[in-house]
DNA sequence: TTGCAATCTCTACAATTGTAAAGTAGTCTT
DNA sequence: AAGACTACTTTACAATTGTAGAGATTGCAA
């Protein structure tokens, strides 16, 4: 899986939500899925669309006047690079103790310890 | 808590990290602890701690002509505001996909795998 | 066929980040 | 007191990121 090193800065992360959830699609339609959330202009979308295709994050194909994206990395690449790069700047790497903090840290309801105890229980036994 | 929104870019880790080690300390003292890592000149990290000070990362009290630096920030909420943000980017702000994310995909060994279950079972006991 | 609407392209600009050279100043040694 | 060290200050510069205006193109509607 090529692409695994996308440090994706704010902006990119909300044109690729919204190219996942549409692609294919059109710099448009992007500018107007994110006009409630982000107030950018036509012109601002454009410009960093273009900018992430020539990074290679996204992917474009003309189809007559109308140039259609798509993105050029899954959601899961995305979001791994996304906790590798916390992982390896605020836990020297180390994954656990990472876990370690989010558990004692982020006070987790009752619910959601008991939540994490039944994925890992149920990971514990798709692996054996 | 003060300072819970701190963004630290690459550089400004790898300089807190000394920093938390060293604390008080000069400018040349992070720069030679760093040397080995980063090749840093002089100016560069000296010029980036006062970037940082300036920014309320560091503390700074002149001591005659010295200049010594402390962090203003913990790891803690370093880390703390780190996690966060790849939670917000990625998994729009939700703890518990994310652990989910890491439980899945991450493929952390049983050993792994039973260290977290304790954590948790710990975490649950102290809750009562 | 003329003009409007949609879309694209080009250009720009300020702030931040990474990087550092060069020059200044205070201090210690001889 | 002169030279050498050490640490500090000032200035700079390229790349990236966030933001967008203005002008060019094209296709449809009247």
């Amino acid at each position: 899986m090529a692409r695994e090193k996308c440090e994706l800065t704010e902006c990119e992360w909300a044109i690729l939500q919204t190219v996942w959830d549409n692609q294919p699609c059109a710099a448009p339609t992007v500018q107007e899925a994110l006009q409630n959330q982000k107030n950018w202009t036509y012109s601002t979308v454009k410009t960093m669309m273009d900018r992430m295709a020539a990074k290679g994050l996204l992917k474009t194909k003309k189809i007559r006047n109308l140039i259609m994206y798509r993105s050029a990395i899954t959601k899961q690449q995305a979001q791994n690079s996304e906790i590798m790069r916390a992982v390896k700047r605020a836990f020297n790497g180390a994954l656990t103790p990472m876990m370690q903090f989010l558990i004692d840290n982020k006070n987790l309801s009752k619910k959601q310890l008991s939540e994490l105890d039944a994925m890992i229980k149920s990971k514990k036994g798709a692996m054996s």
